[in-house]
DNA sequence: ACTAAAAAGACATTATAAGTCTTTTTTATG
DNA sequence: CATAAAAAAGACTTATAATGTCTTTTTAGT
């Protein structure tokens, strides 16, 4: 229960190495997923993810490639994991106010809250620096 | 992402129910499902897990039904999810040891333990009887 | 014997995950 | 400007898991 899929973890992977490299220096993508054992076509849908939202930077035609959007210091796990994951939602109705209809009556549901914020937290406190680190 | 399954939602649901009841009273399934909103014939596949590993007693023939395996007390959240859905597993490498060959030099590791350290002691410290007060 | 109920197992359908392939767009460089 | 290198975009497969249903069997009370 709860598991991360195979797309969140190689993004996790990608973007770490890419992490873990010079700043200024342009990766290919068919290098990073060389590097970290992903599928690079995969990855590549991946990549276009994080591109779109920022976290990655690309530079397209020849010498063109991959940088990180920000220093990895100002990028976080969570939300890594929320750019090709969605956001985290142990169960239905945390997802917003009247998802399910039981939701003001139930005992169950402000569990759940707690554990979406538990789990925020714990991802928000990670930076891809601190993961970059060997 | 991490999101409870259906039949997750359901176990707890019907468990949560048989919990409300007076302690020694034999609740029919049909009744349980009607109670609470989920076809009958999947809560009761849900039910016949419950009953294998006690967390409900099962009575067949006529005048039968499920009673709590235990007092609501004793029954945590946790056993109920974890009856159902399985392990509570973030990512794949914190089933066991090796299941990842780069968990030992890997930084990301030790936050999925930590999620799911946290995960699982939300869970654990909600019972039955909490979840059944009105 | 008859009936009520859960258990068991096979089956069906749909949704999501996981990945591939092809075509298009962009850009540096000789 | 022609070419090649690279990412972007979109259509497409295939595999796996979720979400049930249906039928038959076992058990137990009357
Ligand atoms: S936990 Fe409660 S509020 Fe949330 S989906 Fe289940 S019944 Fe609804
Ligand atoms: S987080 Fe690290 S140890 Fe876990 S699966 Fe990913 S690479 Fe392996």
């Amino acid at each position: 229960m709860m598991e991360l899929t195979r797309k969140g973890e190689y993004a996790i992977r990608g973007i770490v190495f890419l992490a873990s490299r010079p700043p200024e220096q342009v990766c290919l993508l068919s290098d990073i997923a060389a590097a970290v054992d992903v599928p690079p076509t995969f990855l590549a849908k991946i990549f276009q993810q994080f591109s779109k939202i920022g976290l990655v930077k690309s530079y397209r035609g020849t010498g063109g490639g991959f940088v990180l959007g920000r220093t990895p210091d100002r990028i976080t796990l969570l939300e890594v994991v929320e750019a090709v994951e969605g956001p985290i939602t142990p169960n239905r109705c945390v997802i917003k106010e009247g998802e399910c209809p039981r939701d003001t009556s139930c005992n169950v549901h402000p569990v759940w809250v707690d554990v979406q914020q538990q789990v925020r937290d714990i991802l928000n406190s990670v930076t891809l620096q601190k993961l970059a680190q060997r």
